[in-house]
DNA sequence: GGTGTATATGTGTATTTGTGCATATATTCG
DNA sequence: CGAATATATGCACAAATACACATATACACC
């Protein structure tokens, strides 16, 4: 729960449009602004909430600032999500269940789910 | 960026802490309650969104309402950061790219994972 | 220096959101 | 039926948010 944050960041279409644009590498701003459809005082916006949350780096170069997404905060999504992983995993292995008791020892893997 | 809906439904502490709550199993409402520490409306609320949003399910039981977690939203959010996955991976693959030449055939174990 | 281009920030505003309170709906039990 | 318990909803309101417009800053080139 120390994480809504990170959702929030990514609770925005646009963010969302940005970051996917980031998908291919490095962009500057103005390529940026042109694919997001807002103002570019939004999109400067954005990209700071962005930034500030830790999603992209920005490298100046001349005129142009070129951001880039940055791997740590999307390392830290997966393991969040990494933990509900057991969620579909389980599921799956219930359909096997009764096919695989009949086959081997029942080896309990449940790591402490059901209550 | 169709996905930025799923975000907006977890950037919020009270519904992360209700999801994380139901980790554990499916629980009462009133359980959630205890541990959401806002007004009992605001809970119910919070699980309508959640629910709308297909993160949570409901069994009703005598005046009770059971709340479970969805295993479809959070596959849905690993197939998401999949896609992000790249960013490390080939952050690490440079690290160790010159040695890994050097002793192996590159054995190409990844699963179709790059685009 | 001045001019032009790229990006960031101050300000106002309309919309959305989380919340508590009071009340409504549903279910159980007598 | 009525009373009690569990959960949902109507309403009002304060706080947050995304946006456009205007302006400020930063840099390049003359």
């Amino acid at each position: 729960m120390v994480h809504f944050q990170m959702f929030e960041t990514l609770a925005d279409p646009t963010r969302l449009l940005i970051v996917e644009s980031l998908c291919g590498g490095e962009r500057p701003v103005s390529e940026i602004v042109e694919r997001a459809g807002i103002h570019q005082s939004g999109v400067s916006r954005h990209l700071r909430i962005l930034h500030e949350a830790g999603f992209v780096t920005v490298r100046p170069e001349g005129q142009r600032r070129y951001y880039a997404l940055r791997p740590e905060r999307f390392r830290e999504l997966d393991e969040w999500v990494a933990k509900y992983r057991g969620l579909w995993e389980a599921r799956l292995d219930r359909f096997g269940a009764a096919l695989e008791r009949r086959r081997t020892a029942l080896k309990d893997t449940s790591k402490g789910r059901r209550k």
